[in-house]
DNA sequence: CGCAATTTTGATCCGGGTCAAACGTCGTGG
DNA sequence: CCACGACGTTTGACCCGGATCAAAATTGCG
């Protein structure tokens, strides 16, 4: 019993590393029964900030970004979600309004899950109520860890140390064997993930050139001296 | 029956804000007969960073603090937990170590509720996983929060939060009916908790001092101008 | 009453934010 | 197909908040 589109959780790449991974046969057959795939372009959105939610959603591939709007309206990226990501579970759990939007950075398969559902779900399943709480302790744990980055590393480690991040994730080798990267975000994104400006994003992009470590042509990166570039990443 | 020390978890003040608000009565009966409270002096510690997880700690009354030590052997830190907190659940949940120390920082009661307890309410009662989980979620929200606030909010900013959130919590009015308030924290701390340094405190201050809106002796603080300290907080 | 630790003050310097302008790059409509 | 405008990016110039280093002043303690 497939989902829609070919996606079923039994075949799902990410179940593994979710919270679902606990979930008994009977239960994923249903999640394929009611759950709703939905192949997603670059751009749209999941949920927008203020909307109330309504379910969650469970990302199969592609890219989705976390981003929150201030009173004067600029858009500020917090942060990005992967595959195997569930998003939107805040805001069920809390039982508000969603405070963040949340935006397709690359063509993404989403399967979206009822309010009602993940509620019998977690009611049937303690299990399932844990695995989450574990995974959210692992992400507060990470935002004290950017956190203190933030405020104890420069704009040039905390750049170079997102760039690594996104090679590992979306690096790969070009024909001649070169370390390649394709970056998903747009400059003004890149600045606000590592909390600065465009103008110093860009300015640190010149340096790094300039000192032969990589090369920029728009969002292609050419990784010139990758052992020199995690050399300069700060301790973990 | 009644704990030692005559701290009895039905008598608990801060119990209808804890995760065991949803505990039942003999729940709470077993919680008395093996939770360990203890009164606690200032400069003692729950734990130490690295200390493997025995159990999870209920602060009853007091202050306690999250600090962490880093390479060079600096403690920094982290954030302050309060009357009704349970502290330590993160490295009970994930099965480590503890990442951070936790340091009484005022005199304290602390209820001590063993490891295999703790697991065996959890299989119990589903309700006090969700209920961690929410109130984790609540957690890390704030952390983006407060990380939203240190790449927006300059240095003056964070200090005058702080500030009225310490008065909240600590703040009082003395004999002529001025608004005071005792600082649980020495400059160091305070400089930790909002990304900055001592000397750099210790200017704001000056400042703030100068500029009539409040008056610093030690740790001893007078609030004169209480309306415009208000007026100056960061739009929540 | 000293000695050590904390706090304050002073002087200096630099990372990086801000404002402005030049420069692509792309999509749209003439 | 090109001209145009809108936007994102880069570069330049300037300035300020705040970190750092150093030293004096205050506080706390044995």
């Amino acid at each position: 019993m497939t989902g829609k589109l070919g996606v079923s959780c039994f075949g799902c790449q990410t179940r593994h590393t979710t919270e679902w991974c606990a979930s008994s046969d009977a239960e994923l057959t249903l999640l394929d029964q009611v759950k709703a795939p939905k192949i997603m372009e670059a751009g749209t959105a999941l949920f927008h900030q203020g909307d109330e939610c309504g379910g969650i959603y469970c990302l199969n591939s592609g890219l989705v970004g976390i981003r929150r709007l201030d009173a004067a309206g600029n858009s500020t990226l917090l942060r990005l979600a992967g595959p195997g990501e569930t998003i939107g579970y805040q805001s069920f759990l809390l039982g508000t309004a969603h405070r963040a939007t949340a935006e397709i950075m690359m063509p993404s398969t989403v399967c979206f899950i009822r309010r009602q559902t993940v509620r019998g779900l977690l009611e049937q399943n303690p299990n399932l109520g844990l695995r989450f709480l574990r995974h959210n302790v692992k992400d507060a744990a990470e935002f004290e860890e950017r956190h203190f980055e933030t405020i104890s590393f420069t704009v040039r480690s905390r750049f170079l140390n997102l760039l690594m991040v996104l090679y590992e994730r979306f690096g790969s080798l070009n024909e001649d064997g070169e370390p390649v990267l394709d970056l998903p975000l747009s400059r003004q994104d890149i600045a606000a993930l590592i909390g600065s400006t465009p103008e110093t994003v860009s300015r640190s992009i010149s340096k790094v050139q300039d000192e032969g470590l990589a090369r920029f042509k728009g969002r292609k990166v050419l990784l010139q001296d990758i052992d020199e570039l995690m050399r300069q990443l700060p301790a973990s």
